[in-house]
DNA sequence: GTAATTGCAAAGGATTTGCAACAGT
DNA sequence: ACTGTTGCAAATCCTTTGCAATTAC
């Protein structure tokens, strides 16, 4: 069981919501595993240790686990939404991913940080949250000789003028 | 008429594919208009015109202008698409999203750029694309002294340790 | 015991797809 | 003429919701 589950459980508490064994194993599949999960991805990890939980159930403790602050909800653009736990060595950090094979790279860069303060400042918003993602074709991919399938805008509008 | 559709006209005979009036309807509307538009926006101001033509149609001919360059597709995290045509002044450029009233300010940062070129660099990755979107509480909402209702994680992991 | 959760199935919203009628080249 | 488009409705995908049975406290 993960060590972060008390963690869980003390949220729980203090919001006077009961502590279930569905939210229990929702939350340690989440904690144990390292990826950016989908709610399926949950769902096939849940089966394979033997856990009978309805979707809706997921669905719901993912909400859960997302207000509590321990698990960060990601959007990369594929139609449906990705979880990742927040006990990385990387408290804050951006995405690189490779849209030939769908690795996901983190990565910290304080330049962005900056930049995101200044330009914040610059236009008077309150910043309380960003994301920052390069899609592109990771050193694998390139070896492989593999185009990009999703790769977007390949042609420039200045070259149609 | 936009002073653009010429240059989708001439995709369209490029690809072997026919310039029909719903096609020429739909990109016209995208490229009058100067914001971030989800499908539903495009449908309202193509019946505003007096044009009827189906969603479907919307949504393919959509693709077409995404698949030409002239248009880019955004996903803000709101459950649908955004499409914004390139014909800015910023043909690179950031988005500052307020998530009270859900304006959107676009910026330039080269520091942004920097750090993508150096990262992918870093991790052999080549770039396609990048997006950078932060989310906050612009300065009239500020004002307004409104709460951020999709503020995300108010709650860091550290405290609950 | 009371209030909340669970799980199923149905509903929901955005997007896609099948297909017959129709239009561009 | 031939190929591709249009528009409708049905289908699909992810997610949310209603509700009766069940469980945590």
């Amino acid at each position: 069981m993960s060590p972060f589950i008390p963690l869980f459980r003390r949220y729980l508490r203090e919001q006077g919501l009961p502590v279930t064994p569905q939210r229990e194993a929702v939350a340690d599949t989440v904690f144990e595993s390292s990826g950016h999960l989908s709610v399926e991805d949950i769902e096939l990890a849940l089966r394979a240790r033997g856990e009978r939980i309805g979707k809706a159930t997921v669905y719901r403790t993912m909400e859960l686990l997302v207000r509590s602050g321990l698990v960060e909800e990601h959007d990369f653009g594929e139609g449906f939404k990705r979880y990742e736990h927040r006990f990385t060595r990387q408290p804050v950090h951006e995405h690189l991913i490779c849209t030939t094979c769908g690795k996901v790279v983190e990565f910290q860069s304080p330049e962005v940080l900056r930049a995101q303060d200044c330009i914040s400042l610059l236009y008077g918003f309150v910043p309380h949250r960003h994301r920052l993602e390069i899609y592109g074709t990771c050193s694998e991919c390139q070896a492989l000789g593999v185009a990009s399938p999703a790769a977007g805008l390949t042609c420039p509008v200045s070259q149609l003028n």
